[in-house]
DNA sequence: GTCTATAGTAAGATAGAC
DNA sequence: GTCTATCTTACTATAGAC
């Protein structure tokens, strides 16, 4: 159950991630879902603050999934941040698709609890990967700067890939990021 | 001459890169510049795509003017660098004032014209670094490969100390980029 | 150049039948 | 749960007086 209601929330997810909360009428939404605007409001009946919310959140469990799981196997420090590192390249399609967290962020409109969810699926990134360091033996304030140092890396490689129409960028800075991390 | 316009650019300007394109209603720059609908009108025929290509151009010159010509005098490389960083902190206000290239580059309703403002923005941003470490000795590739790390981490520290509501992030970040551009 | 007034459209949201 | 039809509001843009 709440089967199909999943489908259209990662549609929904799609769209946000894309044209951001403003940019994303209910007329795209009503194309992108399939569904009529009263389907819509039937499932979710705050309107757009009401998907934002179902979209932040879905973001939050899929990150925490693929991104962040990976980092607490006791596979080696390598491997993990390898697989997140795979994870983050394969989220944003080798840097052809935007980041929920930067199109969203942006968006004055956004209802706050939005902006809260968007704030912590970043804080708690930065925290899994410095978690993940520090129990391999670096000191936390230094487990702490490089993994907010990926995620800086990440972010602006995403924006400045799209900026200058270059895919490359972000795949390069991938590649970068492992030793950069493990040094 | 010019000059009361300049003042509407400045005023558009500002309200774009906090709000974006889309975000930025006729009310909102009614507000902001002070003029009503039919004067901005006046001033911008072809309306907010006029408006947006008038603030990518004024955006254009003021950075060649306050970042891109600092790296081109002939004091020492330290000092150049330095210079543009410092005035980069300055226009993002410490990082408390959204990029306007980070904020338009998401709005799907933008204008290509404006959008290939934003694009040559980036990319002179990244040669003018790369040109002047080039001029210092530095290998062609390097130089280019140290430029773009460095606007991406700018980009990507704004990003991340909005999404975290941490503005500390952006300036630690600036502080280490002077080192590690001139390693 | 700036104003008031308004046209025309698209937005978000609802009502009520089925 | 989904539909058609509609309400209300806000938007961009224009007209025409001054």
């Amino acid at each position: 159950m709440r089967r199909s209601r999943d489908v259209v929330v990662v549609a929904l997810y799609d769209l946000f991630r894309r044209r951001g909360f403003e940019g994303a009428s209910l007329s795209d939404i009503s194309e992108a879902t399939g569904l009529g605007r009263s389907s819509l409001y039937h499932h979710f009946p705050g309107g757009k603050d009401d998907m934002a919310a179902a979209v932040t959140d879905f973001a939050t469990e899929w990150i925490g999934k693929k991104l962040l799981a990976p980092l607490k196997t006791d596979a080696p420090i390598d491997a993990r941040i390898a697989e997140m590192l795979a994870a983050t390249r394969r989220m944003y399609d080798g840097g052809a698709t935007p980041c929920l967290v930067a199109s969203l962020i942006i968006s004055p409109g956004l209802d706050q609890k939005s902006v809260v969810r968007i704030r912590n699926i970043v804080r708690d990134w930065i925290a899994g990967i410095a978690s993940a360091l520090t129990a391999n033996g670096l000191p936390g304030d230094e487990a702490r700067r490089r993994a907010t140092s990926a995620i800086i890396a990440i972010q602006g490689a995403l924006l400045v890939a799209r900026a200058c129409g270059e895919d490359r960028i972000f795949g390069e800075t991938l590649d970068r990021l492992q030793q950069e991390l493990l040094s």
